[in-house]
DNA sequence: TCAACTTTAACTATTATAGTAATCATTTTC
DNA sequence: GAAAATGATTACTATAATAGTTAAAGTTGA
């Protein structure tokens, strides 16, 4: 083999590169589509999506040629799921946490500045409303978010705003760069942020960020959501200010050594 | 290349075979482990192990060599799950029977006599109770599993239950493979499968079976929950065994058409 | 019916991988 | 605490798999 890479296989890479495509705003592709984007020509992408269409991984539109992933790919991505060990015992916490204070709970692990939720319980009686399970543009205006951004070096935060589009999801929504800031430094000096409506009329939130047990790299956020009907802010900040801390730590602790986002 | 397979690479499925190793019971794995199951040197192992370690899907604990998956590969089952996107339409219809009933609702899709769920909504104010994402041996002690079993051919269905291990979950679990099997056929006559606190103590359930469009063949089955506290199975027969077989039906019509399992 | 485009097939040069053997690292056993 | 056993990693090539060119076969839209 050419140069360091002996124990690399490049076709898996590119057969996992191909899967890692689809996303919610990407359930479709064709040949031509994938070819472009690994860089590769159309016969070697015939061969890959070939094979994963064989597997039972993707499934081929016979006559229009679109592909999308199988039902095959979902029972890996379920069982892989259950797999992450992890997430059973954070899964613990977190029931434990719902069933003596019956909280909407959720618990959020930052993947390139998308929010991927690991865990969500609802309460009992409470106002029905959920996060997709991974959302991009979503550090501006939600707790999970605003506690990421608080967890990381303030030149960083400071950065990742820069560059971020301030999507207004309510009129509540923080679109100012300035202000967003502010409220990072606050929540960073409190241990936890807030959010007040900013991502759904009537939904309240409190989070607080998740560190790396091993590096201390802030690397995500567990959150709190109530309802405007039952809580006001200033309530939940004295009710579970410190629930939310103790969550946090007790989590951080349990969490496996995130890599950190640097090859692909 | 050898024979008819050109347009396959074997690099890549045994990638995939690696990650699909994972489940809920097996959470962890080693090198000598992966080459045993697959059929492998230690050296090709090493490798393709050693692609995904690289690419961040798996973790590699470097004193116990203890293999799990990684966030990476949380993150590519999170999006190939929203880019499933018959799921989007199927979620659409139980929303909207959830929003209009308030019912339990669960859709779940047959891989390899393990039930995955794919969709799933719980009544508010409903006592909490969740069917793991994916269930093997539940084909005997859940609505879904009856109902799927009642989809398929008679001779089918007796194989199946004959290879069957009737665990019994809770008192009232079926554990006779003849009283099993006549229950089967008096669902498939009616059009929907019934459980009375089979799976769990205090729940009951009805299930119709799900059909692929084109093939009509048997491939999952969605359900409704309640609890004994506020109906008998009597009443839930009367009042929604026509809304259960109803949605089966639109349900059906949305699904993707899924391939044979044969392959694998 | 044709032109533009996409997908599939045939075909080899190239290169990635399998698998042996040797080395290194970590446990286990005595 | 040395010896043995087990498991992971590296070096090294013959061999088998893939890349990519070229061409053919489908599709789509005008």
């Amino acid at each position: 083999m050419s140069k360091g890479k002996y124990y690399f296989s490049k076709s898996l890479e590119k057969g996992l590169r191909i899967l890692s495509l689809f996303d919610g705003e990407t359930p479709v592709v064709n040949q031509s589509m994938v070819a472009k984007k690994l860089g590769l020509n159309m016969t070697s992408t015939y061969r890959y999506i070939n094979t994963l269409v064989e597997m039972g991984y993707l499934d081929k539109n016979p006559r229009t040629k679109e592909i999308r992933p199988a039902i095959q790919c979902l029972l890996m991505c379920v069982n892989l799921m259950q797999a992450t060990d992890n997430l059973k015992i954070i899964r613990q916490v977190v029931d434990d946490i719902h069933s003596g204070h019956n909280i909407s709970i959720d618990v959020a692990i930052a993947v390139e500045d998308t929010l991927v939720r690991i865990y969500h319980r609802e309460a009992e009686e409470a106002l029905t409303y959920s996060l997709p399970e991974s959302s991009r543009n979503c550090l501006h205006n939600t707790a999970l978010g605003k506690a990421y951004l608080a967890s990381l070096p303030d030149e960083v935060m400071v950065d990742k705003i820069k560059s971020m589009a301030l999507v207004a999801k309510t009129e509540k929504t923080i679109v100012d760069k300035e202000i967003l800031k502010e409220e990072i430094r606050w929540a960073r000096d409190r241990g936890f942020a807030l959010q007040e409506e900013e991502y759904l009329p009537g939904v309240l939130a409190i989070s607080a960020p998740l560190y790396d047990p091993v590096t201390a790299r802030g690397v995500g956020a567990v959150s709190f959501d109530f309802s405007v009907l039952e809580h006001s802010t200033k309530s939940i900040q004295q009710q579970y200010g410190g629930l939310i801390a103790a969550t946090a730590e007790t989590i951080s602790k349990l969490l496996p050594p995130i890599p950190v986002p640097a090859q692909q």
